[in-house]
Parts: structure tokens; sequence; C-alpha cells
DNA sequence: GCAGGTGGTCGAATCGATTCGATTCGAATC
DNA sequence: GATTCGAATCGAATCGATTCGACCACCTGC
């Protein structure tokens, strides 16, 4: 025999045909007057909820009404790494702010889900469509399977798929008109500090087999963008969008005698990093070294520079994101989006030394 | 005619029942063939599970499976602020880190929603459980339907209510030991720069009235340790923890002719902006102002400072949330749980001048 | 006085799966 | 050869609400 959580195991809890019931109406019509659809008379609609009051009836049971209405008010919102990480990157923040300005209006929640690799626990939540950002190639299956359900699919930033509303950002071409700012200084010996190119988040150099392998559709992306300017250029892979990740990378770079003279970083925290491994190595920033980010985060303490990168409008994407949900729930076809970063030239990047 | 959002209005989606029909089988052994709760034979499961692939049959309908099963696998997290502002405070992510620790191993997804002040929102979904983040007391009808639904409560750092677990900090304690600290290092004159208090992040002066009719439990406890020190301390409400809010609560306090030579600040990044507002003014920290904060959050960019601070385990707060949340779905009783900070003594607090 | 609304209410079907108890069938045991 | 046991399967009830079509009573306008 199976109790109640709370542990009044007597009285089972009421549900609408007790309350109707008791107020002396059918279940149709106590349902009408909860869900306000449909005419119901005031002295009947009050009969009910005082039926409910007496009951201790705390309205229809969200789950059974979503069965039948075939809507949860959920969007589930996939992210690639574990919570604590992507809430550290500024542009996930702005995304998912992005997302609720459109979707907070319509009254549908966010549901956080983590692609941790087994297809299980994505596909199990009772969503109405699905936002995944930044998502590694590992969620084929469960894309299948919320195609199946017909679940609409939004995806910011990963490989096109078929029935997949695409919100993409130029990070191929944005990278490349940032490294041609750089070849354009002079620069010769250019190095990237990439995003993780595994679900592991594996450092260590920048390879061809590496980025053949890669699951992560934007750091490929920009590190082809560098490739347009610079064929041969190299560099490190980071286990994530940190500072200390940055500092990291940059220690190991410019440790080198052979150092670069700028450095690619494709995300802002990691520029901000190899700005101070540069100064801790007594490189003096942009005279010794330039460094270009990318995303136009707005982080603190880097004065007194003021960072060189591509600004992208991360809200908007989010904001478009959203957007297609609510088009693609309302029934309509939703475009797909794509959005352009600019190139801001900040303090950080100068002619390459003689 | 309502048609599917797909489009594919001829064919209806499929379910159990028809998996089952093609697969020469019951609904029930179609169930127990998908749950893996039961005996099924091998040859049986392959064969439901091919008539599930001709049919293009993503597998037991979430919404469905939640109505029978009386569990949706989802723990609703209820946040305060708008999310974006929620994500900007480093406390707020390290708690829901805590949370997805426990929870996520678990199988549960976190839902995310904001107290918007409507009771409607909160109670429409569907949720085994729910974190209250720092909630005002508005949010009182909403807990009344929770607890009617019998769904568990869990509050960090709120007012007590009857049958939610409370996971409490010790805001006045450790407020009254920072207090201390400064009135032992000489300090007389000294101001607070307060946490918003009501629910409209008001900023304004610290008047009796507003503490009187204060919604935000956690503010309201930290004034009242300092009081416990200084019974008369007045100073400013931020309209939210961000730098730029310290910033300019900062400036209108030490603009003051009769300026304090201390302030407590009711978080780290309030801290933080608070000290910048003195160095714009000329100010030295500690020799002219003394600056206290409170959660100890690792805050970029402070250099060369180290913030005298009170350090709180956010983290560990919300894993004992994800865990009282696991007992009472575990039909266990869910203990309050009470965490301590501790007073780190860094170089931002000193003697008070003359 | 009658056709034509219309506001209010109800019955019954439905959403899609899970689960409990019962049943069947084959194999093992004595 | 009868009996027992267990694995495999099935039927039917159930979760709790929503919604569509039907129905009734009452009112309006002609």
């Amino acid at each position: 025999m199976r109790h109640e959580a709370t542990g009044d195991r007597g009285t089972p809890r009421p549900n609408l045909a007790a309350v109707a019931a008791l107020a002396g109406v059918s279940a149709s019509t106590a349902s009408l007057a909860f869900s306000g659809a449909g005419p119901v008379s005031d002295a009947t609609k009050a009969r009910v909820l005082a039926a409910a009051e007496t009951l201790n009836y705390g309205g229809p049971d969200p789950r059974a009404r979503s069965l039948r209405r075939g809507r949860s008010g959920i969007v589930g919102v996939v992210i690639e790494d574990r919570l604590s990480d992507a809430f550290r990157d500024p542009m996930n923040i702005a995304m998912l702010d992005g997302i609720t300005d459109e979707t907070g209006s319509a009254g549908l929640a966010l549901l956080l889900l983590t692609d941790t690799g087994e297809a299980t626990d994505i596909s199990v939540a009772p969503m109405d469509a699905v936002v995944l950002i930044g998502c590694s190639t590992r969620l084929d299956q469960s894309v299948v399977t919320l195609r199946q359900r017909g679940i609409p699919i939004v995806a910011i930033e990963a490989a096109h798929m078929p029935d997949v509303v695409a919100i993409d950002l130029d990070n191929r071409d944005a990278t490349r008109r940032g490294a041609e700012h750089l070849r354009d200084l002079g620069h010769t010996r250019v190095a990237i500090v990439s995003l993780p190119l595994d679900p592991e988040h594996t450092r260590g150099p920048i390879t061809p087999e590496r980025v053949a392998a890669s699951s992560a559709f934007t750091a490929t992306e920009r590190i082809l963008g560098a490739r347009d300017v610079f064929p041969h250029i190299g560099g490190l892979v980071a286990a994530g969008s940190l500072i200390e990740e940055g500092e990291i990378a940059g220690l190991a770079l410019l440790a080198e005698a052979d150092r670069p003279t700028a450095v690619i970083a494709q995300s802002d925290l990691l520029a901000v990093g190899v700005i101070r491994a540069a100064e801790w190595l007594g490189l003096r920033v942009p005279d010794d070294l330039s460094v270009l980010g990318f995303d136009g985060a707005r982080i603190d303490g880097l004065a007194p520079h003021e960072l060189t990168t591509l600004r992208q409008p991360a809200v908007e994407k989010g904001r478009a994101a959203g957007r297609a949900i609510l088009a693609s729930l309302a029934g309509e076809p939703a475009r797909d989006a794509r959005f352009e970063s600019e190139l801001h030239v900040g303090t950080t990047t100068g002619r390459a030394p003689q």
C-alpha cells in the first residue's frame, strides 16, 4: 500500500469530480468554473469555488490538464555544460534572458536540461518545445525522439538538422574579419585559444584530428574563420569559457620562445585570461601582444584595457529563439535566423612588434 | 478543426495502443516492454520495439505517464528576480548548482519560475516539489495552493512557514559579528548598503518604515544584525546585488560631509561597488574607509584588495535544499537546516581614522 | 403564438499511459 | 501423472481533467 508523501493517507486528495459533487454540479461545469472558458453563472461559479474551499482543493491538477490539453506550458532548454559552468558564461545568461523575454510573457516556463550524454533524460520531460543551446551532435538521438513527438525544436548555433529551426551566428565570418584586422596590423605569428572541442572539455593543442573530430559547432566554425586568414594557425583548446582557462592557455602559449604576437581568443573571458597571463609574463598589451576576444561581454576588472572583440547580439539570439518557439507552437512556420557580430576595436590590439 | 503543429494532420501521432496492436500484444505488455518494469520475453520486447520503429513512435508520452504515475520528474525553482538579475548574482548560481548536484542525479530537472507576483503562474506547472529561493511573502497564496496539492516545499532564506522545510543562514548573527569586527576597529560612523527591501527594488534611505514594511527576509535580518551592534545605524537600499548599485550607493553615502568611516554592504558585489566609489572620490581603502561584504563570492578585478566578508556556504545551502526535496519525495521527513557564515578578514577593513 | 436565438448545464468520450490482479502455459518436482 | 511454481501476458480500472455536442429553459421579436 502506497501512502501519500504528506502522510494524510486517510483522506485522498480531492479532485474536480469531488468538488463538483459537493457543489451539486457536473464535473464539466466545475471545470468551466475554474478555467473560465465557457459560460457559467456567477451563482454556480461561487458554489464551485466554495466547495473547493471546503474540500481544500487547490485547483485542477496540472498533470491531468496537460495530458488532456496536449500542452504543458514548459519549454525545455538544453545546455551542453553543467549548469554551474553554463551560468558562468555571460552569453548563455544573455540568451536565456532573451528566451524568457519572449516565452515568459506567453506563460511558458523554462525547464533546464543538461546534455549529459544519455538520451533518456531529455526526452522524458513533458515539454511543448525545446531550445538547444550550442549542443553537440551527441543529442541526435534525442532530437529524433523529440521530432517523433512533434515537439518543435530550435537550435542556437548548432549543426543544421532537418526540421530544426536554426538560430545562427556568423562565427566563421566574424572570426575571419577579426583575423583580417590582426593581419592588417602586421601580425603573422597568431595563435588561437579555442573553446572546448569535445564534451569532456579536454585541454590540449589544436590539431587537425581534434578539429575533424570536434563535436562543438561554434568552436570549429571559429577555427575555420581564423584559418581563412592564417591557413596554418594553431593554438590551444581550453577546458571552458573561463578567465582561468584563458590564463592557463595564455601562459602555455606565451612561454614559448617563438611566441605569437597575437592571440585570437574564442570568448572574452578567455581573452581576459590571456591578457592576465601576458601581464604576469611582463608582456605589454597591445605593444608586445595583441588579443582579440569574442562576445562583447561587459567584463569587469579589465581596466585600463578595452577589449577588441567581436560583439554578438546574444540577447537578440535568445529572443529570436523564443519567437521561433512561440510561432511553432501557434502552428505557424518558424524561419531560421542568422545574426551578425560586429568587430569592435578596443585597446588590446595594435601593430605587430617591428 | 485543430491540426498538429507539424502539419501532418492525416496521420495522428501513434500511441502505445497502436504500437501494441501492431506488435500483436496488449497495451499492458507494450508498456512493460518500454518501462522495463516487469517480466517481458526478449522476443516480445523486440517485436514491440520493431513496431514502434515502424510507426515512428517515440516512446511513452511524458504527459500521460506523469498523470498516471503522479510524478513528473520536475522540481520547480522559484526565484524572486527576473532571471537576468538572478543569474548575475553568484550566490544564486551557487545555490542552483548545489540543488542540481542532488536532484540531477535523481533524474529530476529544474523548472525555472519567477515570482512575478501573480499566483497563477507558479501553481499551474506540473511539479513534484518546489524550492523557494529568497522569496518574499507575496508567494503566500501560491504556497497554500502547493501545499493543498501535497507538493513538498523547501524555502531557502525565507520567513518560516508551516509545512515548509527551511534552509537558513545565520544572516543576523553573521552581520552582527561583522559589525562587531568594525566596532572593535574603532568605527562608530557606520552605514549599511542594503539589498532591496521591496519587490519593486526601490532605492532610497533605510528608514524604520521601510524596514518594517520589508518583504525581503534576508536583507531585513542583516539590517537587524547590524543594529544589534550599532542601534542607530542607517544607510541606503540598493536596487539589486550589482556592482553598479554599490557604486551608486557608495557615491551617495561618501559624498556627505559627515561620511561614514565604514560600510556594511549586504553583498560582495555591493561591497566592490562601494570600494570603487570610494576610490573615485579619492578615499583610500581601508585607511579612509573600511568596507565589509557578505557572501564570499570570488569577484574578479578587485586586486589588490582582498575583501573582508562573511563567507556563506551557498553551494551547501543548495545541496541541503536538494537533499530535502529528495527526502520529501521519498516520503521521509525532511529536517530544517541552518548554515553559518564565517567572517573572513581581508584587506578592506582597518582601524577607524584617528 | 411561434421561430430563433442564447446563456447555462450536463453526459460521455477522450487524452495516453500504468498497474493490479487474474490467467495461461510450460517446465520442474515428487 | 498430478501438482506446483514462475514467467509471460492480458483485461480492466484508473489517473484527473477538458471539451464537444446535446439539451433545456427562457427571452426576444415579429
